[in-house]
DNA sequence: TCTGGGGTCCTGACCCCA
DNA sequence: TCTGTGGGGTCAGGACCC
C-alpha cells in the first residue's frame, strides 16, 4: 500500500453510448443502447438515460426492447471508440510512461511513476486536470478514482460515477471498504458471491473475519488467498504498461441454431481463416488451436489440439479445427461457433514461398467468405427475396447508427433500414438535430461514409499537463522527483 | 426472457518422464 | 527392475472481466 493516493483509474462514462449521443445531437438527452441487434444480441451500454428505464449492460436486447421500446438502438461502431480512445490513452500517456489500458475505455496509471503526482492535493489536482482535458480534446466525459492500489483505484472511480473524481485516502481503505458488498472486489462474480453468500458471507467485512484458511477452504488456494489479502484493502499489483495478448479468437452465435454439419463444417473454417488473419495481422503465430462450441442448450464445450510448433498457416488451423470439430456431437443443433490460436509466439519467417502462396489463398477465402450467405446455391436469376430476407439484407447493407453520405443532402447517420428502405438523420456532432429522410437502399447518392471526429476544433493539448495550474508538490517535487518512502 | 465477443486466469484430471 | 513421487505439459471446463 502507498502513502499517497498516486494510482489513477479512469473510466469513461457509458463510453459508447456517450460516443454516440456526442456523434449524433438528436441522441443527446435521450436512451441510447449500443449492442447486437439480431434476435439473440445483448446490450454492450445503455445511455444514463436509458439506465433509468433499467436497461443494463450484458441484458439481451430483446428485454431491453420492451423496458425502453423508444430508446434508440445502434450497433457498436469500433472504428469511432478507437479513435477516440486513442485521444484518451495519449493523454494518459502525458501523465506517466506507467499506463496499463484494460479496455477501449479504461485504465490505470502510475502518477508516482510519471512524476505527475506524490501526495493527495497534487493527485486530486492532476485527476481534475484529467477530466477537463479528456472533455476538451474529446467531448466526453470520465471519471477518476485514486488510492494507493489498483484495486481501491478501481472502487474509487466506480464511487465517482458519472463524471466525478473521489479519493480513497490511505488509512481509510478498510473502514470504507467493510459494509459494501463482497461483488465490490475484483474476481468475485455471480458464482463466487453466491458460493460466500451461501456461507454466510455477504460484505467485505465478512471475508476479513472469515479469515484466510477459511475463504481458501471455500474458493480454492489461489483465489482465497487473494480474496482475504483483498478483503484487508491489501493490493501491490504494480502497473504494467505493455501487455502481450496470449490467445487470438474470434466467434460467432447464429440468429438460428445450426442443424446441417456441412454448414457446421463450412462455418468452422470460415472462422479458422478469420482467426488467422487476425493472427497474422498482429505478427504473431500460435500452437495451440482451439475449438469453441455452445449448443442448443447453451452448455459450451471446448477442443483444443496443440501443434510440434507455432503456425499462422491458414491451412494448418483449418484442417486442426476440422479435425476437433470431428470430437464434437452437433445433433440438437448449434448456437455459437468460435475458433482461437492460444500458446502464441512472435511471427517466424517460415517459407517466403509457401506464405505468399497462403497469402493468396488468405485473400481469396476472405473474398468468399464475406459474400453474403444467403448465396449458397447457384446465385443468377434470383427469385424477390421475402420480406424477411429483405429486411435482413438491408439491415446487413446499412447497420443502424452507422455514417452515411449523401451527395444532396450532406453527413447522416442510418436511423433505421428495411424493406428496401433506409431512413437517413441528416445532422454533424456540432450541428442541430437534423431532419429524416427515407431513401431506397439501391440510392446510387447514397454511400456509406467515415465517422465524424466529435469535436470540431479540438483545442491545443500538445503541451499539457505542464500547462495546468500548478500544484503545490508540483514546485516541491521538481527538483528532486518522484519522492517514495 | 433467454443469455455477445474478446479476452484472462485458475483448477483438476491425466499423461509422460526423470 | 519395481515402486513411488513430483514436476511439467496438455486438455477441458468454469469463473470472471469489460
Amino acid at each position: 500500500m502507498r502513502p499517497a493516493p498516486t494510482i489513477l483509474h479512469l473510466d469513461m462514462d457509458a463510453f459508447y453510448a456517450s460516443a454516440e449521443q456526442a456523434s449524433k445531437p438528436s441522441l443527446r438527452g435521450k436512451a441510447v443502447v449500443v449492442g447486437g441487434l439480431g434476435p439473440r444480441g445483448v446490450v454492450a451500454t445503455a445511455s444514463y438515460e436509458a439506465r433509468k428505464l433499467g436497461v443494463h449492460s450484458a441484458m439481451p436486447t430483446a428485454q431491453a426492447r420492451r423496458l425502453a421500446p423508444n430508446a434508440a438502438y445502434l450497433v457498436p461502431r469500433f472504428s469511432l471508440y478507437r479513435t477516440v480512445s486513442d485521444q484518451v490513452m495519449e493523454l494518459l500517456g502525458r501523465l506517466s510512461p506507467l499506463v496499463e489500458p484494460l479496455s477501449l475505455d479504461e485504465a490505470f496509471v502510475d502518477l508516482e511513476a510519471g512524476g505527475t503526482a506524490d501526495d493527495s492535493a497534487s493527485a486530486r489536482a492532476t485527476g481534475e486536470g484529467l477530466r477537463a482535458a479528456i472533455r476538451a480534446v474529446t467531448g466526453l466525459s470520465g471519471s477518476v478514482g485514486l488510492a494507493g492500489s489498483k484495486m481501491l483505484a478501481k472502487i474509487a472511480s466506480e464511487e465517482a460515477k458519472p463524471d466525478g473524481l473521489f479519493v480513497i485516502e490511505p488509512g481509510t481503505e478498510r473502514e470504507l471498504l467493510a459494509p459494501m458488498s463482497v461483488r465490490i472486489l475484483p474476481g468475485v462474480g455471480p458464482a463466487t458471491g453466491d458460493h460466500l453468500r451461501r456461507a454466510g458471507m455477504t460484505t467485505v467485512h465478512d471475508l476479513a473475519e472469515a479469515g484466510e484458511a477459511e475463504l481458501v477452504r471455500l474458493v480454492g488456494k489461489a483465489h482465497g488467498h487473494g480474496l482475504y489479502r483483498m478483503a484487508l484493502g491489501l493490493d501491490d499489483r504494480p502497473v504494467v504498461a505493455e501487455r502481450d495478448a496470449k490467445s487470438v479468437s474470434v466467434e460467432d452465435t447464429f440468429d438460428v441454431d445450426l442443424h446441417d454439419r456441412v454448414r457446421v463444417r463450412a462455418e468452422v473454417e470460415r472462422l479458422a481463416v478469420r482467426c488467422v488473419e487476425r493472427l497474422r495481422g498482429a505478427d504473431r503465430s500460435g500452437r495451440t488451436v482451439v475449438l469453441k462450441v455452445r449448443r442448443y442448450d447453451f452448455s459450451t464445450l471446448t477442443r483444443s489440439e496443440t501443434l510440434r510448433g507455432p503456425t499462422d498457416d491458414p491451412t494448418v488451423v483449418r484442417e486442426a479445427a476440422g479435425r476437433l470439430l470431428e470430437s464434437v456431437d452437433t445433433t440438437g443443433g448449434v448456437r455459437l461457433l468460435g475458433v482461437g490460436v492460444t500458446g502464441l509466439a512472435d511471427y517466424t519467417q517460415e517459407d517466403l514461398f509457401a506464405q505468399a502462396a497462403d497469402a493468396r489463398e488468405l485473400a481469396q477465402r476472405a473474398q468468399e467468405h464475406r459474400a453474403p450467405v444467403e448465396e449458397d446455391g447457384g446465385e443468377e436469376a434470383a427469385p424477390e427475396p421475402d420480406a424477411a430476407t429483405a429486411e435482413l439484407l438491408a439491415a446487413r447493407r446499412w447497420p443502424a447508427g452507422h455514417d452515411v453520405r449523401h451527395e444532396e443532402h450532406g453527413h447522416g447517420w442510418v436511423q433505421g433500414s428495411g424493406i428496401g428502405r433506409v431512413t437517413v438523420r441528416f445532422e454533424e456532432p456540432w450541428s442541430a438535430p437534423g431532419r429524416v429522410l427515407t431513401f431506397r437502399i439501391d440510392d446510387p447518392l447514397l454511400l456509406p461514409a467515415e465517422p465524424l471526429p466529435l469535436v470540431r476544433e479540438a483545442p491545443d493539448y500538445s503541451s499539457w499537463p505542464a500547462s495546468l495550474p500548478k500544484s503545490r508538490s508540483d514546485a516541491e517535487s521538481s527538483g528532486g522527483g518522484a519522492s517514495s518512502p
